[in-house]
RNA sequence: GCGGAAGUGGUGAAAUGGCAAACACACCAGCCUUAGGAGCUGGCGCCCAAAAGGCUUGCGGGUUCAAGUCCCGCCUUCCGCACCA
């Protein structure tokens, strides 16, 4: 092949054409409505947050979703691929506090940049359904849905501890918690407040939302499992142990009722209220018990930094046990926790390890009530806590085995009125209530008469005001602005005062994806029937650090959404793929290891074509992807191969036009039965296995060997109706991972329309066919020889090919040839002794 | 500690239980030259001077005619969860 100066592949020139192509052109990515005759395909990659620059993260995240996309459109389907952007949040008032930029401004800027770096990737986005959280148009809806929320009773307010920096005195997230001081002032230690906090009931759908899973088949299982972890469900019983010598009751739960006559002793929370009453009476135990929530407050900071040495305080009291009167006593401890179960148990040290473990440290009697069914010699029996006993030293109950004896302690408590079957969670509520700027405003007014009133729909949205000095100040920037602030109330007139909390900001990315369906409806979210038409989602795509917060809350938004009425299915997204991560230096990247690779930078140098391709070919999609400038550059190359190559032979191509394509002789059908073999490969792929790093490669393999019969193709051995077939299918099958190389080679040799309305090309079995096929021999499973036979020869064929063979005879003569093992088309292996 | 994923050349990786290392990157040798971040040809797991041959998918067992792939045990790395009663 000559080289040849506009024979130079130019990635910048082409890339920018087509870029104006496709911006002139809106069209061209958008969906057809839901009366298409198409069958519809909803395909949709996590917003980003517009911190202003995309990251190599969303490059492969999109490039993903938009090879996903493209395929789609090309096999016909009525593509919807939306995107938008996430765009209330913290660093928005952190930059302008920074830069004295207004939030609005910066986040504004930020998307106009982030989208401009996107059409320059060339990603196929509809933006006429583009989405910005931030604006009035969309956060409305958060506020009806709060409204709504309201009639249903899923909103309360109770009061919950915060991180609070006295500092910036102010609520901090937990991600702003760095080593249990403020991330701003890192001398300052965050406190626990207490604070009224607005949460919804995402409890209510708990069991529900741990259902579902079951039928997710199209989730990966890691993301099902850290949901029902996170849901945590635990089915136990509730039990009332009486105060000696008062009237309160201390109610405990237990997954272990069967070891109740084990109890010996009753620990509470450092926090639970009858440790205050008790304290209240007693300096020393007050004092003691201040140092445990202390200390439980010092593990909630330091986070993983493990489990706290267990450490406690007797009471003084004693607790009776309702099953048989027993006094054991009621000690404080720093190992249980007052926001699981009833914040009080049982301590049951010889079936229970921590209750072990802490009986051992304060000399508390252990007393084994279960006798395994297969004991162990030698090996440790107590504590001994699995179910597969019969209990001892348990009264009447002696002899049941651990599941009889809950289910008659259940009933016994029960008829009794002392406890009951019960179910908890490890979900708790979702506290949404943040004291921040940059949010959607809590539609709420407190009123001096009518307490608090829900702003009335036709009054809505409640309007962020733009004018506000962001300060350091403490407490909801909103309560500084009294033209917000002031208001009166809806149902008495009177002069009231709004609520200045905002809302969460995973608030908006619960839903975000059904607005994409009406993305301008003014009258309601979105249109019930289109989005029945779209939803659910056919594929999602994203990170697996939203696997909980962001998915879980979807979940439940859209059973909410349910039994609004507003849709239909119980989930959003039918498939959820779980894409690597992109590190380098065997690092993810990160600032701080100075080991950033920019996309802007890698568009630049190699080509938005380049930089995607190479996001798809360097590892598969699930995997993490480690970032080689190299490799970027041999996928250039390789495409500039691909440029040359079609080039070269353009006239041909053209020439062939309308001819019949044929494989006429030994060098036609060799072409065009890789060609057939790599469309199977890569339309296999499309259809579930999404290696798209292999199809990179099955398509680099295609180019070489048609590369390799460039002599044939320029001698006119190989047709120009061949040659032609070459090209073109060649273009349609990369399209979807170089959109803007494709584009113009379709354009070049002719094709009708837009490369992406082509349709996806069809592998023709016959063709891809081998005729010969070369089997592996091997005597013994090691592989001895290769022999060649015919494709779809019989096994005894096979046998005879593989028994003529020179090697094989030497090695097997003066031997017996046990067994012959044919696998059909496969391998022939000899059992020779 | 519990749960999950992964461990294959110098590197990224490939391989429905049937030829380990496809496709690339890097490197080496050569060619070409308009000297480019270009193109072309060839080589490139390890042992052996080479050939012949042998060895090789974290380690150790097992199943099988046949194991990177399936089973059991162990080691390492990464990611979740982590006193949840």
């Amino acid at each position: 092949m000559t080289e040849d100066k506009e024979l130079r592949y130019d990635p910048a020139t082409i890339e920018e054409k087509w870029q104006q192509r496709w911006a002139a052109d809106p069209g061209l990515y958008a969906a057809e409505p839901a009366t298409s005759s198409k069958p519809k395909y909803y395909v949709l990659e996590m917003l980003p947050y517009p911190s202003g620059q995309l990251h190599m993260g969303h490059v492969r995240n999109y490039s993903i979703g938009d090879a996903l996309a493209r395929h789609m459109w090309m096999r016909g389907y009525n593509v919807l691929h939306p995107m938008g952007w996430d765009a209330f949040g913290l660093p928005a008032e952190n930059a302008a506090l920074k830069n004295n930029t207004p939030p609005r401004q910066w986040t504004l800027a930020n998307i106009a940049a982030m989208k401009r770096q996107m059409q320059r990737l060339g990603l196929g986005y509809d933006w006429a359904t583009e989405v910005a959280t931030c604006l009035p148009d969309y956060y409305r809806w958060n506020q009806w849905f709060f409204l709504r929320m309201v009639e249903k009773g899923l909103v309360y307010r109770k009061k919950s501890k915060v991180n609070w920096c006295p500092e910036c005195a102010t609520v901090l997230a937990n991600e702003q918690v760095v080593n249990g001081c403020c991330w701003r002032h890192e001398d300052t230690l965050v406190e626990q407040r207490d604070l009224e906090q607005w949460f919804l009931r995402i409890t209510a759908y708990a069991q529900e939302l741990l259902d579902g899973l079951e039928n997710l088949d199209g989730w990966p299982e890691k993301v099902r499992t850290m949901q029902r972890n996170w849901i945590g469900r635990s089915q136990g019983t509730e039990v009332d142990f009486g105060v000696e010598g008062g009237i309160e009751k201390i109610r405990v739960f237990t997954t272990r009722v069967d070891t109740i006559f084990g109890a010996t002793s009753v620990q509470l929370a450092p926090e639970h209220p009858l440790v205050a009453a008790f304290a209240a009476a007693d300096p020393r135990l007050k004092a003691s018990v201040g140092e445990l929530i202390e200390e439980q407050r010092k593990a909630r900071e330091a986070g993983d930094l493990g489990v706290i040495e267990k450490h406690g305080v007797p009471t003084g009291r004693f607790a009776l046990n309702p099953y048989n009167g027993e006094r054991v006593p009621i000690w404080v401890a720093n190992y249980i926790l007052m926001d699981y179960g009833t914040g009080a148990i049982m301590s049951v040290p010889a079936h229970d390890e921590r209750d072990f473990e802490f009986a051992t440290k304060y000399g508390i009697e252990i007393r084994q009530v279960i006798k395994p069914v297969q004991e162990e010699d030698g090996a440790k029996l107590l504590p001994f806590c699995s179910e597969d006993g019969v209990l001892i030293n348990s009264g009447e109950y002696n002899g049941l085995t651990c599941a009889q004896a809950q289910k008659l302690l259940q009933e016994s408590a029960a008829r009794q009125g002392f406890g009951e079957a019960r179910v908890i969670f490890r979900l708790k509520d979702w506290g949404v209530s943040r004291q921040r700027y940059w949010g959607t405003p809590i539609p709420m007014i407190h009123c001096e008469k009518d307490g608090l009133v829900p702003v009335p729909d036709d009054q809505l949205p409640v309007l962020l005001p733009d004018t506000i000095q962001i300060t350091q100040q403490g407490g909801s920037p909103l309560s500084r602005v009294p033209e917000f602030v002031h208001t009166t109330c809806p149902r008495c007139g009177a002069p009231a005062r709004r609520e200045t909390d905002t809302m969460d900001t995973f608030v908006d990315s619960s839903w975000y994806f059904y607005r994409y369906t009406d993305a301008r409806n003014s009258s309601l979210p979105f249109d019930p029937a289109t989005a029945q038409y779209w939803f659910p989602i056919d594929q999602y795509i994203g990170g697996v650090e939203h696997a909980i917060l962001h998915l879980i809350y979807s979940r439940f938004w859209t059973r909410m959404m349910r039994d609004l009425g507003l849709v239909k299915n119980d989930e959003p997204a039918r498939r959820l793929f779980t894409q690597g991560m992109v590190i380098k230096d065997g690092a993810k990247m990160s600032k701080s290891k100075g080991n950033v690779v920019s996309p802007d930078d890698m568009v630049a140098r190699y080509g938005a074509d380049a930089t995607r391709m190479y996001a798809l070919f360097a590892a598969p999609p699930d995997r993490d992807l480690d970032w080689q400038e190299d490799g970027v550059a041999g996928v250039s190359r390789f495409l500039g191969r691909v440029w040359r190559l079609a080039h070269a032979f353009e006239a041909r191509a053209i020439e062939g036009r309308g001819g019949s394509v044929a494989a006429g002789n030994p060098a036609e059908l060799k072409l065009l039965r890789k060609l057939h073999q790599t469309i199977a490969k890569i339309t296999h792929d499309f259809e579930g296995r999404w290696h798209f790093n292999t199809c990179v490669a099955a398509i680099m393999e295609l180019v070489n060997e048609i590369q390799n019969a460039d002599p044939q193709l320029a001698s006119g051995e190989v047709s120009a109706p061949v040659v032609r077939e070459l090209l073109t299918t060649l273009v349609l099958l990369l399209a979807p991972f170089a959109p803007f190389l494709a584009a113009e080679l379709w354009e070049q040799l002719g094709g009708h329309g837009s490369v992406l309305r082509a349709p996806w090309p069809q592998c023709d079995p016959a063709l891809a066919r081998e005729d010969e096929i070369e089997i592996p021999v091997q005597i013994n499973g090691k592989l001895v020889t290769l022999v060649t036979v015919a494709a779809g020869s019989e096994n005894k064929t096979m046998e005879a090919a593989a028994l003529a063979d020179e090697k094989v005879r030497a090695r097997t003569a003066g031997k017996t040839v046990a067994k012959i093992i044919v696998v059909p088309g496969r391998a022939v292996n000899l059992v020779v002794k």
